[in-house]
DNA sequence: ATTTATTTTTAGACAAGACTAAAAATTTAT
DNA sequence: ATAAATTTTTAGTCTTGTCTAAAAATAAAT
C-alpha cells in the first residue's frame, strides 16, 4: 500500500528525473513538495524502505520500477480526470490542477478503467500532455520549444511547460490554445522577445512566454 | 476545515440520529466507524471543540447546525458520485459504495455543482436514498418496509434499508430492482416470511429481506 | 440500597508526516 | 590543501488519529 503523502513524492521524483536523468537531490525534492530537507529525507527513508526508489545518503535517489509505476499509475490518473474535468464538467483547463491533484489519489483499477473508457480513450490532457497507458508506457512527445523555432517558419501549439493558471489565462487572453497555428514573424536577439502572427493577429511576447509553450513544426 | 476522519464521523453521526433522534451515545459512534470507544471520545472531543457538535461528557453527542451541514454535504457528494458511477461509468449497484466513500471527500464546489449539473440533478441515488440539494435540505421521502404492508396489496421498490453488496447482488438475482412491481400473495406470521409474486415469478422471502426493502404503495 | 455490569473517559504509547536546530558530509573557493 | 559555504542527515518535538489498560461514571440487578 502507498500512501498519499508516497504517491505525491514519487510524483515529485518522477518528474524532476525527467530531463536531468541523474539522480534526484533531497533538496529538489524538497522544493518541489514545499516542504524541508528534513521532511523530505524522512520520506526518502520510507520509499526507500518501501523499495519504490534506491537511496543511498547524501547521493539522491533514483525510482525503481515498481516506484516509477507507482507514479505514472498517479500521473495516469491525474491527467485522465483533468480531461473528464474539461470535456464533461466544462472546467477551463486552468481550473482542473487543484481538482486533479485530489482526484489522482482515488484507489480503484474498476474506476480509471472505466473513466478511460467513458472519455474514449484519450491520449493527451488538456494541457497537451501524453496520458500513461493501463501499463505503465509513457508516450514520448516530439514537442519543442517556441523558442527552438527558426524565423518565418509556421507550427502549431500542441501543449505548456509552465501550466500554471496564470499561464494558461495569458494564453487564452490572447486566443493560444491547443491547435492553433502560430507564424514567427522576427525574434529580438536583445531581448529574446518574439513577433507573432496568430489568426492573422501580430503578437509579441517576451521570453518566458516562448521558453513555455511546446510546438510542432507544421 | 473539516479533515477527511471528521467528515467520517460527522456522517456516522448524522445516520445514527436519524430514527431514534435522541443523542448517538460513544459506543454507538465507535462501532459505525469500526473503531475503539476510546478513539470515538478522543474524536467527539475535536468535534466539539470546532463546534461541530453539542457534547457533554458521559451523556452522547447531537450534531450542531454546522455539523449537520458538513455531514449533508458529504452525503450529496457520495450519492452524486454514485449516480455517476452507475449512469455514466456502468457500475452496478452493488459496486459503487467503496469508490464512492473515497469521492465523497474531494473538496470542490464547482466540482459538485457541475457533476450535480452533468447528471441532470438527480434526486435519488441508485439506492433509492434522496439526494440533499445544494444548500444542505434532504428530501423526506414516504418510504415504507415491505414487511408492513399487507398482504394481497401492489407495491413499487423504492429503496434498500441495507445496501451491502450481498443484499444487492441477492435483489439483482431475483430480479428486483428500483421500480419493480411487487405483489403480496401470502404472509406466513411463523417466521414472517413472505411470498411475493413478481413479473408473474412467485418468490418466497425471509425476514431479512422484507426489512431491507422499501417500498411505496402503488 | 448495595453490589455488579456496562459504558465512557483518561492516561500513556505509537505511527505517519511535518518542523527546528544542530551535526555531519560534500562541494566550492581560496 | 585548507577553509568556507552548501547540502544532507540526525535528534528531538509536534499534531492527527489510532490503540491498550486502567479509572470513573452510569445503568442494571439483586
Ligand atoms: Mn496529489
Ligand atoms: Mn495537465
Ligand atoms: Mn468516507
Ligand atoms: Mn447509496
Amino acid at each position: 500500500m502507498v500512501t498519499l503523502s508516497e504517491e505525491n513524492y514519487l510524483k515529485a521524483i518522477y518528474h524532476l528525473a525527467l530531463r536531468n536523468d541523474e539522480k534526484v537531490s533531497t533538496n529538489a525534492i524538497a522544493q518541489k513538495m514545499q516542504t524541508k530537507a528534513s521532511s523530505a529525507t524522512d520520506m526518502i527513508k520510507k520509499l526507500s524502505e518501501k523499495g519504490l526508489v534506491d537511496y543511498q545518503k547524501y547521493k539522491g535517489v533514483n525510482l525503481t520500477e515498481k516506484g516509477r509505476l507507482s507514479a505514472v499509475s498517479v500521473i495516469r490518473k491525474h491527467r485522465l480526470w483533468e480531461v473528464f474535468l474539461v470535456d464533461k464538467l466544462s472546467f477551463n483547463w486552468d481550473e482542473v490542477h487543484e481538482v486533479a491533484e485530489q482526484l489522482e489519489h482515488i484507489k480503484s483499477e474498476k474506476l480509471t478503467q472505466q473513466l478511460d473508457a467513458f472519455l474514449n480513450y484519450p491520449t493527451k490532457d488538456p494541457h497537451g500532455d501524453p496520458i500513461p497507458d493501463p501499463s505503465g508506457n509513457m508516450p514520448s512527445t516530439e514537442k519543442v520549444l517556441l523558442a527552438k523555432i527558426e524565423n518565418h517558419k509556421h507550427c502549431i501549439c500542441i501543449g505548456v511547460k509552465d501550466s500554471s493558471a496564470e499561464f494558461l489565462q495569458y494564453l487564452d487572453k490572447h486566443n493560444i490554445a491547443l491547435g492553433t497555428e502560430i507564424t514567427i514573424v522576427s525574434k529580438e536577439s536583445f531581448d529574446e522577445s518574439m513577433t507573432l502572427k496568430i489568426n492573422k493577429t501580430p503578437l509579441v511576447i517576451s521570453k518566458e512566454v516562448s521558453h513555455n509553450l511546446f510546438v510542432k513544426i507544421n
